[in-house]
DNA sequence: CTGTTAGCGCTTTCAG
DNA sequence: CTGAAAGCGCTAACAG
């Protein structure tokens, strides 16, 4: 009667390897959990009974006296999104560099995931979170707030939260954004569409309605804005709401609002893209009109990629440091765990602008 | 004396929360825990009381007990490159929906890594495994079938590994390259080259070798091989050893292998790629040499994106339904930690040629 | 229907 | 240096 296939034989214990070994338990604990004195020659028989009863420790029953899960959690938007994807790579690599697992949670930009998302880390008793977080005013915190109040560390990555004095890991936004629009309006441009706003149903008429609009939604979209309205600014260009692209943030209406700005009077002559989709909507609101750049309308965009560096001709972009970003709030994270006292300050990596060659005058009228 | 900023309270126990509704501890743990029965009244006082204290259950002691984590594991080579970020948020979308979270760990193709990351996973007591693995022989999926001797269901994705009678989630590698190189065929290409082979250092001269150099190396690409070769076959086209890519599997390498199937007597007219990465690379080596496509040279490429279609011209691409891959697989592994026999049996999603430009009739002579 | 009791597997005092 | 014993927070028999 062979093979009883119904329960596969439960794990040894570490009291099993005690017996095998004929030492007490706490002694087969000691050597197996590297800690406290175990004579040599006893070590030696432990080690010898866990390897041949396969033993290998619960990591669970471990946390449970120890508190310590050895495993970080991560809230992002989407896991699926190549930005996100990057950053939690970035994340994954340096916390198993560092002995940590990682739960990755998917909130799809809704505060009530992000809230729920939360909260089931907590209770896995995860020893750290970090979160990109949608969460924008004083009210939506609590979630963090809560998980803060429980010793739970938590650092902010991509987004900062203005209400929340945390650790912050995020990219200069605003800088290169402004950067990006300088270099368009060196070009000669002063007609620039601004790719990618906020998801408002109409277009804000004033900047500072805008603004508003801006602070109610995703962090970097307002730094990204902002760093438009400086380079602006610095220029005298004058703002127009028209050139800001308002509703649902995706490629179709992207595709769409491009297609109205170049169709006003004024027409755009240069386009910012504050996001991939943002981009590939306009090159198809192009290709509808027949229009090329950087003939015809001249184009920067976010989040660099091999296909960009490809395009005819090869597209101007913005690289984030995307796995960096990710590591370093990792880091910061595990530092805390490991006693150093959190410096609740903000950490900005530069992101840099690729130069190539979708920059060109506006055509001449 | 107000706040002492040291440890923060414990979070309240079931005990608390029994004390607090002055029930007892088992009363407690069934009207919170939803099991047993509970009088209304009590059940009304327990759930005061939890509510009152910010009662959350700890997962970690739940899971001690009942021996169920209510997460999976998962393996993948690379979380940050899109197409497994995609597949792995099918995985997590479709497990959270059935309450249980995802540990992913990335490999890099490494096998000890693979290895390291599946006992990871074992000791965390995740109640299943997912796997797009790297391994190949028989002597190479020791990990995996520990796993199962352990009683830990596994389930395997995007690859299958031949000695392994596990439930397999796949896509039609093969019947979609076969499609794609037909259809380069149908256009008249009889040269048509063969991007991102095996990573072996010297092109195998016979496609007995090659096939054998195939399945030592990852799964999907050596079914693309053998689509590549079916279709070959069936239309009578000589295979050449020459116009298949060999080397290291980058996009740098790629451009180089390019350049040298653009630079043989009897030049590559049309080409295959079987990676995001192949594609950009060959695009790369084109526009070094003024090629331009369809023109010069016919272009198919796996995993289709935003890119692809607005290339100017847009390019005809494989989509492969990588969320569904990664549900699918989370769905099968569920079902049987619901006690559903597993079937042990190979599950194929279809992938879909997305027909554009950048196919046409060889150059004259 | 409810409370008591005994573990899950490991760590951690605390005597010896 | 080693072993016995208590306990982490929860579930699960088992009486009552």
């Amino acid at each position: 009667m062979p093979a009883d296939r119904g329960r596969p034989p439960a794990p040894p214990t570490i009291s099993e390897v005690a017996a095998e070994a004929g030492v007490g338990r706490a002694t087969a604990a000691r050597t197996l959990g590297g800690y406290g004195y175990v004579s040599p020659e006893l070590k030696e028989r432990v080690l010898a009974a866990a390897e041949k009863l396969g033993y290998r420790a619960n990591a669970l029953a471990r946390s449970m006296s120890t508190g310590v899960s050895h495993t970080l959690g991560v809230v992002v938007a989407d896991i699926g999104n190549p930005f996100f994807a990057g950053m939690v790579r970035g994340i994954c690599d340096a916390s198993r560099a560092r002995g940590f697992d990682t739960i990755v949670l998917s909130t799809y930009e809704d505060l009530d995931e992000e809230i729920a998302a939360t909260g089931v880390l907590i209770d896995k008793r995860v020893d750290g979170v970090i979160i990109a977080s949608a969460a924008v005013g004083r009210d939506e915190v609590t979630h963090i707030r809560t998980a803060l109040k429980q010793g739970v560390p938590v650092v902010l990555v991509d987004r900062a939260v203005g209400s929340l004095d945390l650790d912050t890991v995020v990219i200069d936004n605003r800088d290169v954004a402004r950067e990006a629009v300088e270099t368009l309006i060196a070009a000669g441009h002063r007609r620039i569409g601004f790719v990618w706003g906020p998801p408002v149903a109409q277009a804000p008429a004033t900047r500072r309605a805008l603004l508003a609009a801006a602070a109610r939604n995703v962090w970097t979209d307002g730094e990204r804005l902002r760093g438009y309205l400086d380079a602006l600014d610095d220029a005298g260009v004058p703002f127009d709401p028209e050139l800001v692209m308002v509703g649902p943030k995706t490629e179709e209406h992207a595709t769409e609002e491009v297609g109205r700005m170049l169709a006003l009077p004024h027409r755009a002559t240069a386009l910012f893209c504050t996001e991939t989709d943002a981009m590939t909507g306009a090159l198809r609101a192009m290709r509808a009109r027949k229009l090329s750049y950087p003939g015809d309308l001249s184009l920067i965009g976010f989040d660099d990629s091999a296909w960009a560096a490809v395009m005819d001709p090869p597209l101007t972009m913005i690289e984030q440091p995307v796995r960096r970003l990710g590591a370093k709030a990792a880091e910061v994270l595990l530092d805390s765990l490991e006693g150093a006292e959190p410096r609740r300050e903000t950490h900005t990596l530069q992101a840099r602008l690729v130069v190539r060659s979708s920059v060109a005058p506006p055509p001449a009228r």
